[in-house]
Formats: C-alpha cells, sequence, structure tokens
DNA sequence: TTTAATTGATGTTAAATTAGTATCAGTTAG
DNA sequence: CTAACTGATACTAATTTAACATCAATTAAA
C-alpha cells in the first residue's frame, strides 16, 4: 500500500526547492539535476503546477520556475489532490441488501472518520515546514 | 487515491458474510452471488484467507467456507496486509543533500507519524464491528 | 457407484494506472 | 542569431490491479 505516487513526490520536492529560493526563477532542469527527477516527467509535472497556481514561470533563455503561492499555504493535501485526487478509501463497503441506508450507514461514518483523518494530518503538513525542517 | 483495493474490499465483505452465518459452510458461489463479487476472483481472495487463517473450508459437495479466527480479533489492518501490504507514505521525500540524517529526520517522523496514525484507525475496525453495525 | 457441487493449486489474460519519453512550436536573454 | 528555456500534446513502457480459466482431488447425496 502506497499512499504518495510519485508525481506527487517529486511535485514536493520541487516545490521545496523553489521555495528555498523564492525570489529568483530557477529551470525544470536544474530542479531535475538537483532531486534527480527524470526531466520531462518533471516538465509535465511543473505544467500542472503551473495550471494550479501553485508556480509562476517565465519563458526563454534564463527562464523557470518560481514559486507563486505562499508555501506556508501550500499544504500537501493540495498536492495529493492535484495529482492523485480525492482520498478514498473504497466506493462503498455493502450492497442494498446489508447496508439499505447509506445516508445513516454507521459503517460508512466510520470510514469517513478514518479519510477525514487522514486528510486532516495532510493539511497540516505544509511545503513551509517541510522547509523548514529540511534546511 | 484510493486506499482499499478490490481484493480487500471482497476480502471484508466475504468475512463479514461468514461472521454472520458462523456455524455452517458456506460456497464461494453463494458469497459470490450474495456480494455481486466475480467468482473465481473470490476464489483466490478465499484461498489467501486461508492461507493466513482467517476461514477454514471443506472440500466437496455442500462444502465450502467458514470463519475461523474470532471476528472481534480480525482487524481491518489483518486484511489490508494480506492484500496490500504494508501502509507505506513514499520511500523517503529527499536526498542526502537536503536530509543527510535519516535517522534523526524530523519530516520522517511526520511521515512515520501519519502512516501510524492510518494504520491505528483501521486497527480499531475489525469484522465483528462491521458485522454489528450492519445487521 | 455415479454424479454434481465443491475446494486446491496454478497459470493466464485483460484493464487500468503509474511512470517516463519524445517532439515541436513559441519565447527571450545575451 | 542562437542557445536555453517553457507550452502543449501525444506517445510508450512498466507495473499493478482485476479478473478468467483449467484441471485434479474431494465429498455428499441421488
Ligand atoms: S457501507 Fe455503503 S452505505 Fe454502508
Ligand atoms: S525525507 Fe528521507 S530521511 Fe528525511
Amino acid at each position: 500500500m502506497k499512499l504518495l505516487t510519485k508525481d506527487t513526490d517529486y511535485a514536493i520536492r520541487a516545490l521545496v526547492v523553489l521555495a528555498k529560493d523564492s525570489n529568483k526563477y530557477l529551470s525544470a532542469r536544474i530542479i531535475a539535476k538537483e532531486q534527480k527527477i527524470p526531466y520531462q516527467f518533471l516538465r509535465t509535472i511543473m505544467q500542472k503546477l503551473i495550471k494550479n497556481r501553485l508556480v509562476e514561470s517565465k519563458e526563454g533563455a534564463s527562464g523557470g520556475f518560481k514559486i507563486k503561492k505562499d508555501p506556508k499555504k501550500i499544504k500537501i493535501t493540495d498536492i495529493i489532490h492535484i495529482f492523485q485526487g480525492n482520498i478514498t478509501l473504497t466506493e462503498c463497503l455493502f450492497r442494498k441488501k446489508i447496508c439499505q441506508n447509506r445516508k445513516t450507514c454507521p459503517l460508512r461514518r466510520e470510514i469517513k472518520r478514518i479519510e477525514w483523518g487522514l486528510e486532516d494530518e495532510f493539511n497540516k503538513l505544509t511545503i513551509n515546514k517541510l522547509l523548514k525542517k529540511t534546511s
């Protein structure tokens, strides 16, 4: 059971690198080299971060990426959502016969509670925290 | 992001069905029909449950499966472990340069804490609890 | 004693997701 | 000009997840 995929992982790393040097543009090539991320893979990841307005970019020579959103406000949850969608355990554990009423299903409550708790943990972890802990 | 795979899901359902009727043998065909689980898929799932001593079986006509381990003691964690392995977030978020010391890495602690918390939640959820909540 | 329903064991295939590559057009600093 | 960049998009490869198939051995019951 793996909770984070490579793209989430790489995105987190890239964001920490950018947050560390937030005043200048860093090229994908530099970030890829520093973090040993496959270059083209990182490119597509960066484009998603652009679309989600976490970073901004400058084209052309000596262009690159710069962090846009405040690292204090970038939660790991945000990144997971971009690359892996929602945190869900499983659609529904039982069929009608066993679990007639989805709305009042107590099991569903348990499941939701676990999901919510996990999301909450990831919410507490921001890029800024990672940055401070690793620098 | 999906935390439970189909086999974990189906195994949980099958175990609840068996726990509900713990005195007789239920065939894979019956369970598959009742829970709308693909028959052959369920067969291989049942074999893993047998190997892990959660259920016992009887061969031949009117044979089938019966729950073996006390449903109070079957944690969702056990089932996840059988079908999905350990709960791990990601190998390691940063390379040497950023995160020199794995043993003392504070980020690693955070990650482990989240993993442990999730595992803890799944530990609290047993087949017996599901059974009581859905019957 | 035959038969139909069952599990045991094992191998194969199909579908979906994850990971990574390739290409080309447009931009810009030097 | 040109080399170093991003934007956009399409593609391929690898891995994991989901499901299917086959056949031997067992057993209750007709
Ligand atoms: S498990 Fe689906 S509604 Fe209860
Ligand atoms: S993130 Fe790997 S040891 Fe810190």
